[in-house]
RNA sequence: GGGCAAGUGGCGGAAUUGGUAUACGCGCUGGUCUUAGAAACCAGUGCCGCAAGGCUUAAGAGUUCGAGUCUCUUCUUGCCCA
């Protein structure tokens, strides 16, 4: 038997992908993306499950006659080039190249549908000149805004963190203890588009529930009301944000951001001084908040309560409250809010309950957020939650202490970063003072090649050659902008690049972006379910309100997000972690290392990382089984959306798989005639039909695993027919259609039969024709319920015809038998119910 | 703590609107071939039972002629938010 020799069958078939498209003009269009990778050495398992599906989706709707639009680029910018260059004296212009061409070979190697004449890169000028042309018509629009505020700011890598990049209060990427920092920073006013993302996510019926909560809940729109607390020794009020206000009976004191106004008297208090600087240890996202000790500073003013006379409540500054949220000025009702209550615990400060709890004690161990009635609370007694809210927002508009208000959790989105591998931000500081954009014309402002980079800080700030510079319109000194962009504006509109790589005088062609925008199938990660997704709805919404050419609201129609690729992870005795490759399986609970044959402990399966040393090298892999082999393999042992866990059994059977198809296929062109019998062949024809159907179920479904499995079906079933009484002719037509069906999974091999089969219309996929399906199908017999036998028998009979059968042949005849039926519950072609 | 998702053989997982539970793969068992092994191929494989038959979708209840699927309670796991 011949053993397959995939190395020159795919070589073969890769030549001719990379230099096609998948384009049919006459169809209809059909834009498939791929989240495009960080170019950071070599792909990984991630990558090649994410582009294998992708892949399989975009041959798959080529095949069915759409123009479908496929290409691939590079997440270029970032801070990895930095330090890589850093330790290896390479700039990060040429590691970035390096890796980028090793990658893009490595894609190539799983034989994808990529039109690599669309490839574009963040990091080259052609694409950030039209990014900084971007930034300035924002600019123009009033969406980029500098503002001094507090930042995240990551002590490692020396640079400000959204506060998305903050995970439990440590950076994203460097891990380090994130601290609050005052600086001067650049921001898209995303806030502004708040109600807009929001609403719109309703449209986007085809992405995943959880991702339109994530965003829904990130957004965080609530409905609160502001309140002014006048003092009783001071003429200024205190404004404060609630959206709790059907607990101000509760309230017992008030909590003022270390940045309040009124914090200015207390500039030459040393005590002051000292409790801010405590405060701005910890991070500002409200994770770090809520978790860490609420401190406070307790001045000397008292305020009035609005709602109860003579009554007076303390002031505090306090850690938990910020300027950026709401007024920077709370009320505290501890019964009702865990973080008043932690702070009133500390401070011992009154704990009023006005929403009674079930169990109704008065003495709470935390604060109590449940629904309940209204309690101690004079003219909201007996009231819910909900309608003491109404009421009490009612009473303090027409006191005119206050007003209802919509508040949304989504702040607007630092963009400054302190790097050099970034865009530039096009923007000069002028002598005067001034802060204004460079001339279009002089666009792209270009990295200078020439960087230090073994200093800490921002090496563009040291460049004195790049950073001083003039105004061309009025020749005037100027220094640039030193920060650059956040990478994650390169990726926020990378996908509106595709439509027209090529083009020069704007970011995009209007007429070809209308054409294939939006994006018809988004394929990536969930992990981007948050930032990178929503920051993109930003931009499409943000250029269609300043450049009014697009004909579009949101970029991405549909979206898939699939899981993760885990392996098990192993440690030697001293706790080292062990590559797969050091190590010998026994069993399931057994493994040695290699070297010296000592015990090996195994870890469960954990997504694959380099840290974890749990990581498969896809190329080796590649090279071992074949590309068809890893691409079926990852996409058949789960479901897509789900995680995966990688097995080296499980690729090497895949690879079985394919030898198997290989033989058949073989034998099948050396077939002898075989004299033919009409029944046969058309319950073989229609057989096949059936699963044609089955496929595209289960493509259109995402339900690729299925689709694989279907394969291993039809396989048997078309190798338990070779010596059936069914023609060549036959036979090879169904062959045929079956290759046709497995092209997007196994290009190249299934190409290649379909080659050695004379197949001529290749681009095309079969054609299911419903009627010819005439299977024979089973019924269920029931007897009250419980299924006593199955029977086969033609399609569509009628409840006399299989009463007849059942008393004639099958199992269940004997619990008929003497018996008197009272019931009986058909359903055609499924099941049929004796209820005795 | 809140929200969401999920729980099916030894394992990964199938199962249109409630209608044949355990497809397909791995593993395991037996066989063919082989000096032997590997590979390949063939057969078997949810559990209990010699069999007839009974039991089985985390646990328990409910609705229904019929529940993996719908409802309620409990437990467990994962993810997101806090």
């Amino acid at each position: 038997m011949e053993r397959i020799n995939f190395q020159v069958i795919e070589k073969k078939w890769q030549n001719k992908f990379n230099k096609t498209n998948l384009n049919n003009k006459s169809g209809s269009k059909f834009y498939c993306l791929e989240m495009f990778p960080y170019p950071s050495g070599k792909i990984h398992m991630g990558h090649v499950r994410n582009y294998t599906i992708g892949d399989v989706i975009a041959r798959y709707k080529y095949l069915n006659g759409f123009n479908v639009l496929h290409p691939m680029g590079w997440d270029a910018f970032g801070l990895p080039a930095e330090n890589a260059s850093r330790q290896n004296n390479l700039h990060p212009k040429d590691w970035t190249k390096k890796n980028i061409d090793t990658m893009r070979n490595q894609l190539k190697m799983l034989g994808l549908s990529i039109d690599w004449d669309l490839e574009i890169s963040t990091c080259d000028k052609e694409y950030y000149k039209h990014q900084q042309e971007i930034f300035i018509d924002f600019y123009n629009a009033g969406l980029v805004s500098r503002k001094e505020t507090y930042v995240n700011w990551d002590p490692i890598e020396k640079t400000v963190l959204a506060n998305e990049q903050v995970i439990n209060g440590r950076g994203w990427r460097s891990n380090a203890v994130v601290e609050r920092k005052k600086l001067s920073q650049w921001f898209f006013n995303i806030s502004k588009f708040s109600e807009e993302l929001l609403k719109d996510l309703d449209s986007l019926e085809a992405w995943p529930q959880k991702v339109k909560l994530m965003q829904k809940n990130w957004i965080g729109k609530s409905l609160g009301c502001e309140i002014e607390f006048e003092l009783k020794s001071q003429k200024e009020n205190i404004n404060i944000f609630t959206t709790r206000p059907d607990t101000i009976f509760g309230a017992t004191f008030i909590a003022l951001s270390v940045d309040h106004p009124l914090s200015k008297s207390f500039t030459k208090n040393r005590e002051f001084l000292n409790f801010k600087l405590e405060c701005n240890k910890s991070g500002t996202t409200e994770e770090a908040l809520a978790n860490a000790e609420k401190i406070g500073f307790k001045t000397d003013m008292l305020a009035k309560h609005p709602f109860i006379k003579d009554k007076l409540i303390p002031v505090y500054f306090a850690n938990f409250v910020l300027m950026d949220y709401g007024s920077g000025a709370i009320f505290g009702c501890p019964a009702h809010d865990q973080r008043d209550f932690d702070f009133a615990k500390k401070y011992n400060l009154e704990i009023i309950k006005v929403v009674s709890d079930k169990n109704n004690n008065n003495i709470l161990s935390e604060a109590y957020t449940g629904d309940g009635i209204l309690i101690n609370s004079d003219f909201l007694n007996n009231l819910n939650i909900q309608k003491a809210k109404e009421v009490i927002i009612d009473r303090i508009e027409k006191k005119k202490i206050g007003k209802k208000k919509v508040q949304y959790r989504l702040k607007d989105w630092g963009i400054s970063r302190q790097r050099y591998w970034g865009c530039p931000i096009p923007m000069i500081y002028l002598e005067d003072g001034s802060v204004v954009p460079v001339e279009k014309s002089e666009l792209p402002i270009e990295l200078p090649e020439k960087i230090d980079l073994t200093s800490s800080g921002n090496p563009l700030d040291s460049n004195l050659d790049w950073k001083n510079t003039t105004q061309k319109k009025t020749g005037k000194k100027a220094i640039r902008e030193t920060d650059t962009l956040d990478t994650f504006v390169d990726s926020s509109w990378y996908y509106l690049r595709f439509c027209s790589p090529q083009h020069t005088k704007s970011p995009y062609d209007e007429e070809k972006v209308n054409y294939w925008m939006p994006v018809d199938q988004y394929i990536g990660g969930v992990e981007h379910a948050i930032l990178h997704l929503l920051y993109s709805r930003f931009f499409t919404k943000s250029l269609k309100k300043c450049k009014n050419n697009l004909k579009f609201n949101e970029p991405f129609k549909n979206l898939f997000t699939q899981g993760m690729v885990c392996h098990e992870t192993y440690k030697d005795k001293k706790g080292n972690w062990l590559y797969p490759e050091e190590i010998e399986k026994i069993n399931d609970n057994k493994a040695l290392k290699i070297i010296d044959k000592s015990d090996v402990v195994i870890g469960p399966p954990e997504s694959m990382s380099k840290s974890k040393k749990n990581t498969v090298d896809p190329e080796t892999m590649i090279k071992r089984y074949g590309a068809d082999a890893v691409r079926l393999f990852i996409l058949s042992d789960s479901p897509p959306e789900k995680d995966i866990q990688w097995s080296d059994i499980g690729v090497a059977s895949s690879n079985k798989f394919l030898q198997r198809i290989w033989d058949l296929n073989n034998s099948i062109l050396n077939r002898v005639e075989k004299e033919t019998d009409e029944v046969v062949e058309a319950k073989f024809v229609s057989k096949i039909n059936s699963y044609v159907k089955k496929i595209d179920d289960s493509v259109n479904n995402f339900r690729l695993n299925v689709s694989v499995a279907l394969f291993y079906e039809i396989f048997r079933y078309l190798k338990d027919n070779v010596r059936n009484k069914i023609s060549n002719k036959t036979f090879s037509e169904n062959i045929i259609k079956t290759m046709k069906l497995m092209v997007p999974f196994i290009p190249h091999l299934a190409n290649e039969c379909l080659e050695l089969l004379k197949c001529k219309d290749v681009n095309n996929w079969p054609k299911v024709n419903l009627e010819s399906i005439s299977e024979e199908i089973k019924i269920a017999i029931q007897i009250n319920g419980k299924t006593r036998d199955i029977l086969s028998m033609e399609k569509n009979l009628d409840i006399k015809k299989i009463n007849k059968l059942v008393i004639e042949n099958s199992k269940a005849a004997k619990y008929l038998k003497d018996k008197k039926v009272m019931k009986t519950i058909f359903v055609k072609n499924k099941i049929v119910n004796y209820i005795l």
